[in-house]
DNA sequence: AGGCATTTGTGCGTATGTATT
DNA sequence: GAATACATACGCACAAATGCC
């Protein structure tokens, strides 16, 4: 019932799947509610091969860990790592986490984008330049189709936050960029402010082109801050409508 | 030869602490050299599926990945989870990597340290307010015992990003209390800078405390300022020094 | 303290599907 | 199309650790 169990392929995958959706869902206490092999190996009828390596993946995760006699218990999600690609999908599929996510996705972006585009504006390479104006030059270019405008838009802030040169602030592009396309329909929906921001990342670009940190910051931090506001009017008007609920 | 068996315990996570520092030592190019599992078996003298559970946990860090026939590879290196504990570990232990994610982490507290200070001083709780000012306490009162000092050092940072009341940012908390305490050597290293910089953790408590988020940001990025150009002198004197490797 | 049951950790053999050659 | 190589999956058995009585 609570899975259908995906006919042949990808046991494992499916067990790490559910298992992720249920911890981020909060439906298991962390640290209270310890699962049993046996028990896993009895709902997805699954071998216990499948189902150690899917704990395995999930551990890999800092989801969970596992200790003889005690079994596997949730860890507390201060440990959980909230930038992983797989975890941002469960959470944008779990409604009690999805708008707390985006917010707050929307501030960190609002404090990193800005410094990121001040340091590309001194540390990009040609390549990434002339990167960040093609994507512009793609968002720009299709505005009649939606999802490959989002695509190249969150192309865009990827590259951007590459060229800062920073590995850690790359490593965060990944999860953006992730959010950004997973949540396409938020930003079509909000289709006045979405076109009226891309030439932002057109004066972003230049800025960068320029070496003006200054400059690059400033515009970033205007389009993030208006982007918020767009997100935060959505979404007001989303809770309007959204009162059903199965 | 490459790895020391570790008597009885954890066959699994021996494997994926060997593998996972090679990766981030960079002796496994991304995309090219394939691991399969009977190597890994023969290296290890380890059972089949002590190799598979060990893969699923680096896969799961979306370190590798597997596919059918071509064995496991490694993912480009902007795929990997940078802010894991465990990959922070491997990456200090790392020489070519220890300098730069060091430089690295403390550019991205300077950016996102001031702001998520600004942020407790709107939402930080009586209780972090609190702890703040009790982790400063423990700083100033074991300068006699630098490993506790720093301990509490990075105690208060984990505890400011809290406070921050975003999710992601306490995320990120985890990664930078864990490379502040295993780099405390570091830290005792630029002994009189680190004292020299403990009141302005007090001050940055007090502005938290009264609710002013400008000043807690300026303080805060005064801090970070100072601590940088402390870090970036003793790389320098280190360097100087050296010059044995084994 | 000692012994027993439970649960994870580990090893081995084997079958099957799938992609490459 | 056939052979090959590898990942995926199942089942069983024993070892080791832990909690309970």
């Amino acid at each position: 019932m609570t899975n259908a169990p995906k006919p042949g392929h990808n046991i494992t995958q499916h067990i790490v799947d559910v298992l992720g959706r249920r911890i981020v869902a909060g439906e298991m206490a962390p640290g209270k509610t310890f699962l049993f092999e046996q028990d896993l190996i009895d709902e997805f009828g699954a071998s216990r091969n499948a189902v150690r390596e899917a704990v395995k993946t999930l551990a890999g995760k800092n989801l969970v860990v596992s200790a003889r006699k005690k079994g596997t218990s949730v860890r507390p999600p201060e440990d959980w790592n909230l930038l992983d690609p797989q975890m941002i999908d469960w959470m944008i599929a779990d409604k009690s986490t999805n708008k707390g996510l985006i917010k707050a996705l929307s501030e960190l972006r609002q404090i990193i984008e800005p410094e990121a585009a001040a340091l590309a504006a001194q540390r990009a390479t040609s390549t990434q330049i002339l990167r960040l104006f093609e994507c512009y030059e793609q968002m720009a270019g299709n505005t009649r189709n939606m999802e490959k405008s989002v695509h190249w838009d969150a192309e865009f802030h990827s590259v951007l936050l590459e060229a800062s040169g920073n590995p850690l602030l790359r490593s965060l592009a990944k999860a953006v960029e992730k959010l950004l396309r997973s949540n396409f329909a938020l930003f079509t929906g909000a289709n006045q402010g979405y076109i009226r921001n891309i030439p932002d990342h057109l004066w972003i670009a230049e800025a960068i082109r320029d070496r003006d940190p200054e400059l690059a910051r400033q515009r970033a931090r205007d389009l993030l801050t208006k982007n918020e506001r767009d997100i935060e009017e959505l979404q007001r008007t989303l809770d309007e409508v959204a009162l059903p609920e199965t």
